[in-house]
DNA sequence: ATAGGGTTAG
């Protein structure tokens, strides 16, 4: 600021080139204001004083004030109309910048040069070429410009037959192409140049080692590392990147020590890698400590949250983040919007889709099928369905998102339109598509359609049916009490039979009581996954059901061997942007218990006035005997429907999320509360949605 | 005063 005391009316000419230099400083702090200042202070202003400023404006992303100051200068040479080329690129203004290019009264080899990075820096490669070939003259600089586009464009054959070309080649051209030729896994032949290379500097080592790392040969980069003779803070950076990149975070948090400098991406990459081994509160100590943060910082945090399935953390960082005003960046949005998807919070997803559409991320492709996917998952079709209708060129993925949330919801009919629609519209249908047509076919019944389906991936699509679309096979027919021909599909089946595939058999088992084949499927399971309690706890009931009492003790044996637990259930509602969690079946830890477990009196007052009686004879669920015994009306997704009832507002659905699948008393139970209050009730589960309105539910009562 | 290469986040 001292700057600001120098008395700017005594500068004559050969000071103002001073002036130029410190408007360029200043602009370069981001002191826009300052620069500004100085140069309006100035009695005399030449071309060059000018330049700076004009550049200082585009520097700070004012385009329209640097044209403004444009159009006042009393002359221009060559640089100014360069500069404003370059402004207009740097602000990713490429029409702009074409419309200068060829109006301008003469043109340098600079000028063609910021056209050809104007080009690559858009993605138009070809664009880029073209200029590159019509310009008259060329030099060291423009054919690296040409060879770092091919290079970025992935077009490494390319960018190598260019590199031999060139006439000269300095320091900059064969850094450039050692990246591209480690980006494509030609890592011996990055290595001939670097080891041919004249001089290398920093940025060279530091390419070097990055080649390593995306090769997985963090040792190799780790000793080129040790023997560089300068390290900044980028080349640091590179190799903890290394480091995190292949899980081995202990040596990476061993470098982050030992930097002298803490970049903020160092801490950044940090962060990811300390939660993706799990030490969260270690990636939070480090965000706490940490003396600058940048929007890196704060989407890092709240992804690993989001990944570890500490959703109600991620949602919070992101409200401190907007307390403290910090302007979320794109991967933030998404990592909130997955979190808003499985804790099914409506209201934060809308707040972050307004967001989205505020900063013109929803166009995206990604985005939508993450919105898209987002209001599925909080039950809200209709919203899905208006994302989609609004996605002007729907890829797979986008047909695929929608597919699958009406089939998780059960609706078929829309299913099938939406799949007769995209085979219209010229898109090929993929795996993911499949999966979730057979599926919609088997939640509603539709054997003929579901066959038919099934034949003509193959015949029609040239999609070879996968594990997955057998399972939905299965499941198909078993629902439709075709257990055998089920099991015979699966003895038919090329590629292997998985835990899904099994699992179906064993729930349609359960259901049309197939001992026999129930015992194989279970014992199946048991093998794939010895982990899961649901099988065990299927099959220990089943013999339970026919007294084989030896075979129970058996199962509960090796079950405590194993040590297998089931995870506890859970059921969460939002209500006005708040998350409540009800676990364990008691709803003691939260504030408002004693009107809850009233209301659950009410209601089950009301119930057994309608004819319902609590019913513990769900053998054949896989609900733990504990949990059978225990007062049923505890059951998490009761208590969070209760208190949906109290305070949900009349006509709006309440919408219930449970961590495993619904148990069957509650599935009975809530039917009735949807009837006796005239309440619609939206329950995801494990594995499905169900809508109970007017006593019925949407699964029509297998799932 | 205007043109080029290396590190993070879906």
């Amino acid at each position: 600021m001292r700057f600001l005391f120098i008395p700017y009316r005594t500068y004559c000419s050969s000071t103002a080139i001073c002036a130029s230099s410190q408007i360029t400083l200043f602009a370069r702090m981001g002191h826009i204001e300052t620069a500004r200042h100085i140069f309006d202070k100035l009695i005399d202003r030449p071309v060059d004083s000018w330049n700076s400023i004009v550049a200082a404006y585009f520097q700070n992303h004012q385009p329209s004030e640097a044209l403004k100051l444009f159009d006042k200068m009393p002359e221009r040479n060559i640089v100014s109309w360069n500069g404003l080329i370059s402004g207009y690129i740097n602000n990713g203004m490429i029409n702009e910048a074409e419309n200068v290019f060829y109006t301008m009264p003469e043109r340098n080899i600079v000028s063609w040069t910021s056209m050809v990075r104007g080009y690559v820096k858009e993605g138009m490669i070809t664009e880029a070429e073209r200029m590159f070939w019509q310009m008259p003259g060329s030099n060291v600089v423009s054919w690296t410009v040409m060879l770092g586009g091919l290079v970025q464009g992935g077009r490494v054959e390319d960018a190598r037959r260019l590199y031999e070309m060139m006439p000269v080649k300095d320091i900059v051209a064969r850094t450039s192409m050692i990246g591209g030729l480690c980006k494509d896994g030609r890592l011996s032949e990055a290595r001939e140049i670097f080891d041919e290379m004249p001089r290398r500097n920093v940025i060279s080592w530091t390419t070097m080692i990055t080649g390593y790392v995306q090769n997985n040969r963090v040792d190799v980069a780790r000793k080129l590392f040790e023997v560089m003779p300068y390290r900044n803070e980028v080349s640091w950076t590179a190799m903890l990147m290394g480091y995190t990149k292949c899980g081995r975070i202990e040596e990476a948090w061993e470098l982050y020590q030992a930097m002298p400098m803490k970049s903020v991406v160092a801490s950044n990459a940090m962060i990811i890698g300390l939660g993706q081994i799990g030490e969260l509160k270690r990636a939070r100590m480090m965000f706490d400590c940490m003396r600058e943060r940048d929007d890196g910082t704060w989407s890092a945090m709240i992804k690993v949250y989001e990944k570890k399935g500490f959703e109600l953390e991620a949602l919070d960082l992101f409200s401190l983040m907007q307390r403290q005003r910090v302007r979320p960046n794109f991967p933030c949005m998404i990592s909130v919007l997955s979190v808003c998807s499985s804790l099914a919070s409506l209201d934060h997803g809308r707040q972050v889709h307004a967001q989205l559409v505020r900063f013109q991320f929803d166009v995206d492709v990604y985005v939508s099928s993450v919105l898209i996917t987002m209001y599925i998952k909080c039950g809200d079709l209709a919203k899905a369905k208006q994302v989609f209708n609004r996605v002007p060129l729907k890829d797979v993925v986008i047909w695929n998102s929608i597919i699958t949330g009406y089939a998780q919801h059960g609706l078929a009919e829309e299913v099938l339109q939406v799949f007769h629609e995209m085979s219209f519209s010229g898109i090929m249908p993929d795996k993911v598509t499949f999966v979730g047509v057979l599926t919609a076919c088997s939640y509603t019944g539709k054997i003929k359609e579901g066959r038919q389906i099934f034949e003509s991936m193959k015949s029609k699509y040239l999609v070879e049916p996968g594990a997955e679309h057998y399972a939905c096979m299965v499941d198909l027919l078993g629902r439709a009490g075709q257990v055998n021909e089920a099991m015979s599909l699966i003895e038919t089946m090329l590629v292997e039979a998985d835990a899904i595939v099994w699992g179906a058999l064993l729930g349609a088992c359960r259901i049309h009581m197939k001992m026999d084949l129930a015992e194989v499927a279970a014992k199946k399971l048991l093998q794939i996954e010895p982990k899961n309690a649901g099988p065990y706890i299927l099959l220990s009931n089943l013999y339970a059901s026919q007294g084989r009492w030896d075979d129970v003790a058996e199962l509960r044996k090796t079950m405590s061997e194993r040590a297998v637990s089931k995870s506890p259930g859970c059921s969460w509602l939002e209500v006005g942007k708040k998350v409540h969690m009800f676990t364990g079946g008691d709803s003691a830890g939260h504030p408002e218990h004693e009107r809850i477990i009233r209301m659950l009196e009410k209601i089950v007052g009301l119930l057994r006035e309608a004819g319902y009686f609590p019913d513990g004879s769900f053998v054949l669920h896989d609900v733990d005997e504990e949990e059978k015994v225990q007062s049923l009306r505890y059951h998490s997704e009761k208590l969070a429907v209760a208190y949906g009832l109290l305070k949900v507002p009349d006509g709006t659905p309440i919408r219930v999320m449970k961590n495993l699948r619904v148990c069957g008393d509650c599935h009975s139970a809530i039917k009735l509360i949807a009837k006796v209050t005239g309440r619609e009730i939206i329950l995801r589960d494990a594995n499905r949605f169900h809508h109970f309105k007017d006593g019925l539910c949407s699964c029509r009562d297998y799932w």
